[in-house]
RNA sequence: GCCCCCAUCGUCCAGCGGUCUAGGACGCCGGCCUUUCACGCCGGUAACACGGGUUCGAAUCCCGUUGGGGGUACCA
């Protein structure tokens, strides 16, 4: 039987991190087996989805390159493949259970089960449901034929366990005394996750069930679902949390965990994606920068780790770096001049576009994510802005306001406005000062780029034109010379 | 409280009874290169949580302790 994976987000949020980690794995196992990936919604919870946040999810898929073959816009067999228009398929499968004597309605009141824990928890015990407030069937039946509205719940068999064989943590054993008559269908008429979210791997015929270790302790319950409904049960596998660096599972509060907020803060796609199938597994080589192809030969459910891991924000951008630096000069310019673009808060003209791709390769060299690329040539296309901290640790030597007279000079009288000449003439300049480049050249770029973190200086100056340098230097100049530094 | 999962450098991963004086990557530290910052290159720092077993032999197997995490709803 071929695999069959899926991947069921509840549209409540944008695509986390931890969400795209874990599609990534299952469509890194559908691929690897030839198998196929199917894309449901949860969206039982008809308070917090929302289509916005469905939207989110399905770009995010798209940015990570990750595609699907049943679901979601493709379509399939299944027909819908939202939670929330199968609504009578899980009523229906509800019933099912409550006649095949699988489940039954529940009398039980909040007060009763309330009670229930709180004696549990006094006594040291598990606080599960045992279903000692079940009635007999036919007088159940009858109160429900009166109209009354009950929930259907799960006749756990007791005593009894459930084992199952985790294809990542082995087998695993769970004591039915820990496991409650869990809730299938509310009273209202809705199904539960549990309910739904069985019924669906059973319909899709989902071969492997891979997914956060958050869901490890309700397994006993989807199994016991698929089950009663006579089907072939899934391979479970149970992927361990991202967590922040205090080792709690990431959210908010660790920074930024949408796909999305990564993508806006310059991150490429195939470095998150890169980051996110080593983070948690190996592909059983030194070499950590794997292409998608290596990682879909090479992955294997048995070689992802058990351990939980923390999100480390440092090896993502060292990533990053070097999936930069291994694109093609072009492909480095379209794809940095949105960033480059919102940097200087216009669109850039076709000239600038030149300028901008002559030492975009400079750059490219030298950044980690994207939006650093507007902040290092933003000084082409905008006035400058000079960084006063910059300023007063360059300015204060000695030596500047010279070197920034005589640059003026040398510069003015460069025959080509060229890099080779720039920095003739600039190093010309500086020698007949006796001033090394190492501290002649800081004066000049922070007086022309505003920092003294830029690309290049020459190449710099070259791309900015004649007119501009020596106008900026000499604005610089007369600041130095008014001896007030920066206003 | 109860149930479950996990436990090798700061972080991620390798190791699946002997070849481990424990390997790789990121980070960090130092050096080289150098017009700044980076990149690149070279070198260094740093770990088998603890206690019992099993075994000729344990990072590797078992048990316990400790620690961390997750789950405990008519949420998903």
């Amino acid at each position: 039987m071929s695999v069959r994976v899926r991947f069921p987000p509840s549209p409540t949020g944008h695509l986390h991190v931890g969400t795209g980690r874990t599609v990534l794995y299952n469509w890194l196992f559908a691929r690897h087996h030839g198998g196929v990936m199917v894309f449901r919604v949860d969206d039982t919870d008809a308070e917090r989805s929302t289509e916005e946040f469905l939207d989110d999810i399905i770009e995010g898929l798209r940015w990570l390159g990750l595609d699907w073959d049943e679901g979601i816009v493709t379509g399939g067999p299944v027909g819908e493949y939202r939670q929330s228009r199968r609504l009578a398929r899980y009523r229906e499968v509800a019933r099912e259970l409550v006649a095949a004597g699988r489940a039954y309605y529940d009398f039980a009141t909040p007060g009763q089960l309330e009670a229930l824990r709180a004696e549990a928890a006094a006594a040291g015990r598990s606080p599960v449901y045992d279903g000692r407030f079940r009635l007999p069937d036919h007088e159940a039946a009858a109160r429900v034929a009166a109209g009354e509205a009950a929930p259907i719940r799960f006749a756990v068999p007791r005593p009894g366990e459930t084992v199952f064989t985790d294809a990542i943590r082995g087998e695993l054993r769970f004591d039915h005394a820990n496991v409650d008559d869990f809730v299938l269908l509310r009273s209202d008429g809705t199904p539960t996750y549990h309910l739904a979210s069985s019924v669906d791997d059973v319909d899709h015929a989902i071969t492997h069930v891979i997914r956060g270790e958050d869901l490890l302790p309700s397994t006993p319950k989807h199994i016991l679902i698929s089950r009663a409904m006579g089907a072939a049960e899934a391979v479970y596998a149970h992927l361990s949390l991202l967590t922040g660096p205090d080792g709690a599972k990431l959210s908010k509060r660790h920074g930024a965990t949408s796909l999305r907020a990564y993508r806006d803060e310059g991150i490429l796609p195939e470095a998150m994606r890169n980051y996110l199938a080593i983070l948690g597994w190996s592909p059983g080589m030194d070499e950590e920068i794997v292409s998608l192809e290596t990682m879909v030969g090479r992955f294997d459910l048995g070689a992802v780790s058990r351990n939980p891991a923390v999100f480390d924000l440092a090896k993502l951008e060292w990533m990053n770096g070097v999936y930069i630096r291994a694109l093609s000069p072009d492909e480095f310019v379209a794809r940095s001049l949105p960033f480059v673009e919102a940097a200087v808060g216009r669109p850039l003209q076709p000239a600038e576009h030149a300028a901008f791709a002559s030492v975009a390769p400079l750059v490219q060299e030298r950044a980690r994510r994207l939006t650093e690329v507007g902040a290092q040539v933003r000084f082409l296309f905008s006035e400058v802005e000079i960084d006063p901290e910059s300023w007063d640790a360059v300015m204060a030597a000695p030596e500047s306001s010279a070197v920034l007279e005589a640059s003026v000079t040398a510069l003015a009288s460069v025959a080509d406005w060229d890099e080779g000449s720039i920095e003739a003439a600039l190093r010309a300049a500086l020698a007949a000062g006796g001033i090394s480049a190492r501290k002649g050249l800081q004066p000049i770029r922070v007086a022309v780029t505003g920092s003294r973190v830029s690309p290049p200086l020459f190449e710099s100056l070259a791309a900015l034109g004649r007119e501009r340098t020596l106008e900026r230097i000499r604005s610089a100049t007369g600041r130095l010379g008014a001896g007030s530094g920066l206003q």
